[in-house]
DNA sequence: GGAAGCCGCGCG
DNA sequence: ACCGCGCGGCTTCC
């Protein structure tokens, strides 16, 4: 059991007595910081209350209210104050309000985040919970990161009630919301000793100091947000939705037809025609057609679309239509009230690899591929006077694996900078480098990624079919892979050696209130920079599948690189006029005053290529960057 | 009527 | 027997 006092609570009257208390702060060299808003938008909300729990046991309360707006320069102060370690749970959201209500980039320092500290220890761990569903009688669930949680689960205090019942907007805020807000504070300092000490015996304190810098880029994407032209997603959704209503009479008309009756729907909802988005129906149809197929998925109705069924290829470009319009109006829902751009949020550690996520609207998921893609993202326009920056690194994961796996033929082809998924292409079809066609480039980068990763001919025969349309029997693409790792050998072999690495068991660090702190044997799985991701055992023990094996270093690495270019970028950004506005897996995205594009992109391109270089001497990295007017180019 | 699971699909 | 995400719609269960 750890011992915990309650502290008593100062509540700050002046701002002169505000300024001694982050006087007593610096002196202490460390803090717990707890920020209580008005609501859950930076944009639209503020900060209410101020809360610093120091060492001594003492909970300093400050209440703008009371105090002024003054009291938020000394808060920017303090954030961006180097001496003093602000432990705080969730600082995005906090910090985000600091900043927004100063109006320029904050460099914040010596931040500890409990949050992510807890996400850091606790990466890839999970619980095995009866399920309802008697196809999967057990589900995993993940530990719970919020701060009721982590005071429960380490220091054994229930911090019952929820902030978010509160109304901190109100004239008068009650003793009993300040003492409950004052305890929220309170548990942050014996959580940082819990969550340091942890961090240290798991090896995790570069990503741990990497993570934290990662808070100030991502409050600023979050801040900034994107411009989309509503205008123009306007008409192209009545285009579309057009499109698809002239789609589904189509489909719905000819399933009419031939006699296809939809199941009786044991509700209401009395149809009687096809629903396009119901697999059942759609099954049920193709089926009376003579077509056996027990999904519905794109490849299979591909294929029954090329033995001339127009209803599969029909009901391929309906998906394709709806899916984009649901896309379209879910970014159009999202303008932002006060300055009319989109603020998808970014999560830092939501993903067991280590890779930034977003949702609401998820901007790493805008499409790319096909026809009609570009349109979409030429929707996504730099604003007058601006222009977009968007650099990513090339081949980032080939590289990654080069490094790795110590492949000669990877390495040297890096060295020389070759393009590799050129090189695969010739080797793979026995033609010199020169006279590989740009479909064939495509094709080796899909083997590329393919094969890596612990792909089977089957499924290598399947990607060639379905996405160039090249029929290739099993033993064709047996025989292909099995050149591949003749010409790769050492990516065979380091297979072979994370393979055998799942058998073994390092001695990871956890820690609750019952058993303080304390190890289990666990197979993990690391990054170049030493991010760690466990596999929890049950019984007889669960191992990883060697296709995470082989791709958590990978793609870890991957998002160890991109964090860390982003903060290298964000600590050497000194104008207020460029924006960091988006992340998406190997490519960031700027948004900078057009006058000073092109120093923008080459400075962006030196600094991924730099951080990347270093991180996997000796194989090179570079990136690529582009100006646009849009996203589409 | 809401929660949870599943499927299919977009991105990297 | 290819990894990692989030989302929308359908279906099932409470």
């Amino acid at each position: 059991m750890s011992a915990f006092k309650t502290g008593s609570i100062v509540r700050i009257e002046s701002l002169k007595s505000w300024e001694e208390a982050l006087q007593e702060t610096r002196r202490f060299g460390s803090c717990g910081l707890d920020m209580e808003t008005t609501g859950p938008d930076p944009l639209i909300s503020g900060i209410r209350l101020i809360l610093l729990a120091l060492p001594n046991y003492r909970t300093c309360v400050a209440d703008i209210l009371d105090l002024g707006t003054e009291v938020l320069a000394l808060l920017a102060a303090l954030v961006e104050d180097a001496r003093v370690k602000k432990i705080i749970h969730d600082a995005k959201f906090g910090l985000s309000f600091v900043q927004a209500s100063q109006g320029r980039r904050l460099k914040f320092k010596k931040i500890f985040d409990t949050m992510l500290a807890s996400q850091i220890c606790w990466a890839g761990y999970y619980y095995l919970v009866p399920s309802k569903s008697p196809k999967n009688p057990w589900k995993k669930r993940e530990p719970d990161h919020s701060l009721k949680a982590l005071a429960e689960r380490h220091l054994g205090i229930m911090l019952d009630k929820s902030r978010q019942d509160y109304d901190w907007s109100c004239k008068h805020l009650t003793a009993e919301q300040i003492e409950y807000a004052a305890k929220n504070t309170e548990v942050l300092l014996p959580l940082e000793a819990i969550f340091q000490d942890l961090i240290i015996k798991n090896g995790q304190e570069k990503i741990a100091e990497l993570e934290f810098r990662t808070i100030s880029p991502v409050v600023e994407m979050g801040l900034s947000g994107i411009c989309l032209d509503s205008e123009a997603t306007k008409s192209l959704i009545l285009e579309k939705e057009a499109k698809l209503v002239e789609a589904v009479i189509d489909l719905q008309s000819e399933a009419k037809e031939n006699g296809f009756i939809p199941l009786p729907d044991n509700d209401s909802k009395p149809s009687y025609y096809l629903n396009p988005d119901s697999q059942e129906d759609v099954k049920r149809y193709l089926q009376s057609l003579g077509f056996q197929i027990i999904t519905t998925k794109a490849e299979v109705l591909k294929e029954v679309a090329a033995s001339g069924c127009i209803f599969a290829d029909r009901l391929l470009s309906y998906r394709r239509l709806s899916h984009q319009l649901a896309f379209l109006n879910s970014w159009l829902q999202r303008l932002h009230p006060v300055d009319g751009r989109i603020h998808p949020q970014y999560f830092q550690l939501h993903s067991a690899t280590g890779r930034l996520s977003s949702r609401k609207p998820n901007a790493q998921q805008v499409p790319a591929r096909g026809e009609d893609s570009q349109a979409i993202r030429k929707l996504f326009r730099a604003p007058p006077g601006k222009k977009l920056i968007k650099a990513d690194f090339s081949a980032i994961e080939m590289r990654i694996m080069a490094y790795l796996s110590a492949d000669e033929t990877m390495l040297k082809a890096f060295r020389e900078r070759q393009d590799l998924h050129r090189l695969t292409a010739s080797k793979i079809s026995c033609q010199p480098l020169d006279q590989v066609t740009e479909t064939q480039r495509q094709a080796a980068k899909c083997i590329n990624y393919l094969l890596i990763y612990g792909g089977s001919a089957e499924t290598l025969q399947q990607r060639a079919l379905y996405d160039y349309g090249i029929v290739m029997s099993l033993v064709e693409a047996g025989e292909a892979r099995e050149r591949y790792f003749e010409m790769y050998s050492g990516i065979g072999k380091w297979q072979m050696e994370q393979i055998e690495a799942m058998n073994y068991t390092h001695d990871h660090y956890f820690h609750d209130c019952v058993r303080g702190t304390f190890s289990l044997p666990l197979t993990c799985t690391l990054t170049v920079l030493g991010r760690r991701r466990v596999w929890p055992r049950f019984g007889t023990g669960i191992k990883a599948s060697k296709f995470q094996a082989f791709n958590t270093p990978c793609q870890g690495t991957g998002a160890d690189l991109i964090k860390m270019a982003m903060c290298e970028l964000y600590d050497s950004l000194r104008s207020e006029e460029v924006k960091i506005i988006g992340s998406i897996h190997d490519e960031i995205l700027l948004e900078v005053p057009e006058d000073r594009a092109e120093a923008y992109a080459s400075m962006l391109c030196e600094i991924m290529n730099r951080v990347g270089s270093e991180l996997l001497y000796p194989v090179p990295v570079t990136s690529e960057a582009k100006i646009l007017s849009s996203w589409g180019g």
